[in-house]
DNA sequence: ATTGACCCTTACGCTGCGTGAGGGTTTATA
DNA sequence: TATAAACCCTCACGCAGCGTAAGGGTCAAT
């Protein structure tokens, strides 16, 4: 029997999650002393570490839990539904790179191209959630996924954002090349947003 | 002048959200009416694509108010530093993938060889932190790194989890290609961390 | 004057713990 | 045996970034 003490440097989790483990009902200790002690066996240290592996995949303390209290839960299923979802973020995460990138060396003319596509991930999390969550307070939300519209007119807004990068670098870096596609988004931006000056 | 759900459409950007930014004098609307309703601007509207801009790269609202608020502001070392940053989360988020992977298919076996390493990306979040933040409770900080016993213990643990994903899969998949290797292991299991039935 | 579409200000909820505060327990040592 | 060191406990607030009511003014038009 281990104290929490010995547990956490065992598997390097925290005392305090030990704790808040054993709040929210995720890794009940095999044994409390009378002093309130709190004290784990090797059947609780396996389940921990099962935790800590959906934890390392990304999976939340409420799905954890719920996979580890239905022995039957498809673990494969959820399993392919978090590769998907993992994927999808690597790939935004590649996106705003990518662009910071861009925005590093030239300024913002590479990037309004492909921002904001943020909510196709949140969409797919929604779906993913659904499946096996609360499907009950869903059916209302559905159809409020951003118009058009909307999206136009953030690309659209994303281009003012343009004319303050470039007062904020004060300076043009490489000049010539660059100042030709300026002027023509600066036209843009007087045409379709505000009058630039 | 834009009323904030005016503002809304526009930029995609929540009501409660804008309310937020008020409160936390991140943006605060051009003018207030008597009756108190927010009114924003073209100048507003601006910062709030600037807002927008370095939210997608994952700057905090902290952050991105301190760049804001000092023009003079260091952008490209902080652009810098946060696309490093960025590319750790990606390779990290690379890591996971692989092993959610590896985990699906076969089990576990892959799987412990490079978990865990968690621990890298935070300590180069605190010293890229460090730079422009609070330096001075971060001194006391220092050399909390868990221990390479740490490390080692935890990696051994890993692999009592192994049997537990053995149970839960309740049936061998593709059972003679693996089986060799599962046997192999249990006996590492039970040689170093506990007797394993 | 009433409706409907907006607006406001609290203020709690969520995730996953970190970090004290304030106070018992157990163990080792003087 | 007394006492200190080393652990343990239970509150309970704090953080990030808003979502989501609750309860109630305001503005335009009918």
């Amino acid at each position: 029997m281990y104290t929490v003490n010995e547990v956490s440097k065992m598997t390097g989790v925290s005392i305090r999650t030990l704790h808040h483990y054993d709040e929210i009902d995720l890794l009940k200790p095999a044994q409390v002393t009378q002093a309130g002690y709190r004290l784990y066996d090797q059947g609780t240290l396996m389940r921990l570490q099962s935790i800590m592996l959906f934890r390392e995949l990304r999976f939340s303390l409420k799905e954890i839990k719920a996979m580890l209290d239905s022995p039957a839960f498809d673990v494969h299923k959820a399993l392919r539904q978090q590769i998907e979802l993992l994927e999808k973020e690597r790939e935004h995460l590649e996106n705003v790179i990518a662009n910071a990138r861009a925005i590093e060396k030239e300024g913002a003319e590479t990037y309004m191209f492909d921002a904001l596509d943020r909510t196709e991930l949140e969409t797919y999390k929604e779906e993913a959630r659904e499946k096996w969550g609360n499907t009950a307070a869903w059916q209302e939300y559905a159809g409020k996924k951003k118009t058009p519209a909307q999206m136009g007119q953030a690309t659209e807004a994303l281009m003012a954002l343009f004319a303050e990068m470039g007062e904020m670098k004060d300076c043009a870096p490489e000049s010539d090349a660059v100042q030709g596609k300026v002027k023509a988004l600066q036209q843009f931006i007087t045409d379709h947003f505000y009058h630039c000056t």
